[in-house]
DNA sequence: CGCGGTTTTGAATTCAATCAATGACAGTGG
DNA sequence: CCACTGTCATTGATTGAATTCAAAACCGCG
């Protein structure tokens, strides 16, 4: 699976994301109370975002999608974590040199806190440290999920687990919902060729386990066999 | 990659198993400065820790191996994380229902604290929250790295990127570095077959890249091609 | 020593990557 | 307005790789 040959150009236009209403909620309201304890700041699509993440802190996405890709020495790219609004942020101090970020959308907000101010705000406000623990475990759930979709034996699977998860975090209020990321990315993220995502999603139409309308609308038919979902069946 | 036809048994008796010397530390005086905050307990190897971890919590690895593994419905086995001695520890509230947690060796030690504990610490010490914070965005990056791995093209670059963070997890005091999960466990983290775990090491033998004392004895010939490393090149 | 589990190797099949080409769509400039 | 251009998306044919089925070699252990 060589796919350095893509243009990694992004389309999709995609902008106030909201993952979890409630949760949103709690982040904006936090994040106004914060106030200039922490530095907010947008972010159009397609652009960079390494040198706002330079310096090792915490922070979470507000508004927007960010994406955590590393590029190989040869060019290839894989994605290893896509971000929409409430979702957490933490920085290895090492991994400013193998992770490099950028918005996938236009109006992408992101807030960040230093270590500092994280710890002198712990003092006066315990309920933040929780906050940024739990935050962090969501993380960490997201990534261990996506570890399952990735394991997963087929190549239509690791497609279907994506869709499913990706169906789960974006707002539902309409259907069908719009995909924020392209085949290419997809690809990256699940670490197979774009013609095999191609093949899989027409396969899983054809199933009747989606349904398409345009290549970035997506309605997934939830039956039975799908309720109990991935996790729940490779 | 049809995998439930294995065993499931574990070998491998390892014990007092450190990842960072210096974080290993820290953590141990954490721990005992917490005393009766938090609760210890050991585990015995393939000792089940589902009922310990039941309620939300968070926590750490003092000693040993955890596994958190899925089971799919037609018995398939995946293993989403291996955490060893320093490693954090949080539960998202479902994961209870989707993941389950055993220990991979005898002397197995954990510790876990309570969510309204954690808050009530977070007031008198501050720097506890940053420190588990921290040690939330560490497991982050594992997981990140391991879904740089796992998504490698080949089946042998997915050995060898395996074997490689496996080797700098493991104390390197000694050569060669004994290997604390068997093929069977490599295959369901990293997603292949165990055949193919086989033949990759064989051929990353063949290559010398890497050396083999026993199937557990593991020696990596760090060349400068491999000196880059994963990630670095796919 | 023989037994259960692990590790390795072999041969046949299935599946995904690759190479190549076409279609769909948006934005651009004549 | 329409051809032009670049990206994204899809499909086909072929090659290469991993899974599967099967079986042998190995190892620790009672």
């Amino acid at each position: 699976m060589e796919m350095n040959r893509r243009p990694h150009a992004i389309s999709g236009e995609q902008n106030g994301l909201r993952a979890d209403p409630a949760r949103q909620q709690e982040l904006l309201s936090l994040t106004r109370e914060l106030g200039t304890e922490l530095s907010v700041r947008p972010f159009r699509r397609s652009e960079c975002c390494d040198g706002y993440f330079a310096s090792g802190a915490f922070g979470w996405v507000l508004a927007g999608i960010v994406r955590k890709t590393h590029i190989f020495e040869n060019g290839q790219r894989r994605i290893v974590d896509v971000m929409m609004a409430g979702d957490f942020f933490g920085l290895d101090p090492d991994d400013a040199s193998t992770f490099s970020f950028d918005a996938a959308a236009d109006g992408t907000v992101v807030a960040k806190i230093t270590s500092q101010k994280l710890e002198a705000l712990a003092a006066s406000r315990p309920s933040l440290c929780l906050f940024m623990v739990e935050s962090a475990c969501r993380t960490i759930s997201r990534l261990e999920r996506h570890i399952l979709v990735q394991g997963c034996t087929t190549s239509t699977k690791k497609v279907r687990g994506y869709l499913q998860s990706m169906a789960r975090r974006l707002p539902r209020d309409r259907t069908p919902v719009k995909l924020p990321l392209s085949r290419y990315d997809i690809a990256d993220h699940v670490g197979i060729a774009v013609e095999t995502v191609s093949r899989a999603i027409t396969e899983l139409q054809r199933r009747g386990v989606i349904e398409l309308e345009g290549p970035r609308g997506l309605s997934m038919r939830c039956s039975y066999e799908l309720a109990k979902g991935l996790p729940g069946e490779p």
